[in-house]
DNA sequence: CGCAATAGTTTCCTATAGGAATTTTATAAA
DNA sequence: TTTATAAAATTCCTATAGGAAACTATTGCG
């Protein structure tokens, strides 16, 4: 079969290709962008007519994501997306990240290399300008900036395992605060400045401002977080 | 298709079942007690022989072993246990259960109900003998101990995603442990002894004893686990 | 001996059919 | 009208067969 092109990018020649791994990523962002909503059915028979492909790739891939957790797999009835974080979850949440990003922090300050932080000065003159936007783009460049520096704060660290962990959890946040955050008006100076604070220490290599930095913004973080009453 | 009984036990008449999830247990339980040895190729065909079953739920097991990093896919060419952890690997396991497992036990001094506690000292009284055991045996019943206390702190906690995360990180650990240690001679009395001590905390509903007992016994659990000079 | 072409194997993917469970719809009775 | 039962349609789950692509091994040739 074909694959088409419009879904399924070209990959450079030679490099070895699987249907089920772009069927994978596929749905993962349908889910991630909420294409896919919480909680919705998906039917394996559309998914494999939209996708233009045969339901073992679907199935496989949604066994995946299942393992993920963000599929929910009901024997005999069908997959459906997960449902939100409940609030005491994304509480647990928080309480994960102030556990095990102090340590990346801490852990990114030893191994940076002059790469990394160039790449993370790199990273805060790109958004420097999002405080003076608003509404809902701001909040999305905001929420991408965020992503983009928690996680590469975990890969400068050097420590796979670590680093798996937060990434499989942090995309329910990530649900979590497109669902609720979406349209309330982000201070994003604040954000921005802790970040900033975390990387200056990281670029001077000095762990212990490193860890301590994380630990108030996330401090702060978990604030702006409660926002939302559920 | 009937299912052979000898392999897929019987379930409680009504309940949903799934081919997929038991080839999934069946698969990783394999590779946890090494019936399947790291690196070894897995053939979808092979195994659909084996375990008198069809490739679909085999194909669907496989994707979500390779999910939780068991198992690696090499397109085209098949599916196969993955490697142990190197040395590095082990010792970023072991920063990583620094990090997460003397919160998780103080959560569960936190949470600690009487229940919790009843199963905490049966299972200190289970293990009582060990120490005057040797060989193998002592070393395998002494590894599921500290797999089910470390696992059921964890649980105690109630934080599913601090849960989920030591989880998949800890059947690495496990696989690593199996290759490396199973002939030496543990000094069990130790192990048991620090085991004691978290356990007498958590009961006292003491947080910080808990969380101070349980960092005491990673250090020295590392220190013991030095011995396979890689 | 070294290299290239070929055949065989393996794996991936598709397609499809049929069984099983669930949901929906339709019909009948209270 | 509401409830209960039965039939139909949908959906999932499994099995199986076969084509395409890639890898492996063998063989033949220079």
């Amino acid at each position: 079969m074909k694959t088409e092109e419009a879904i399924f990018p070209k990959r450079p020649a030679g490099a070895r290709f699987n249907l089920s791994d772009d069927v994978f990523l596929i749905i993962r962002k349908k889910i991630l962008t909420r294409e896919i909503r919480p909680g919705e059915r998906m039917n394996i028979d559309s998914l494999s007519r939209d996708l233009n492909v045969s339901q073992t790739p679907i199935r496989e891939a949604l066994a995946r994501l299942e393992e993920t957790g963000l599929v929910i797999k009901e024997p005999l009835k069908g997959f459906k997306a997960s449902q939100l974080l409940t609030n005491k979850e994304a509480q647990d949440l928080f309480n994960f990240r102030e556990v095990v990003e102090p340590f990346a922090a801490h852990l990114a300050a030893n191994h940076a290399t002059d790469d990394h932080i160039k790449n993370l000065e790199q990273e805060l003159d790109r958004i420097a300008d999002i405080p003076k936007k608003s509404g809902v783009q701001a909040f999305e460049e905001l929420a991408d900036h965020d992503e983009r520096l928690h996680t590469f704060i975990f890969e400068v660290g050097q420590n796979n395992l670590l680093t798996k962990a937060y990434k499989s959890a942090h995309c329910f946040l990530h649900l979590y605060r497109l669902h609720f955050i979406r349209d309330v008006p982000v201070d994003s100076q604040d954000t921005l400045d802790e970040h900033q604070k975390i990387i200056e220490a990281i670029s001077k290599r000095n762990s212990d401002a490193a860890r301590s930095a994380m630990i108030e913004h996330l401090a702060n973080a978990r604030k702006r977080f409660q926002y939302p009453a559920i």
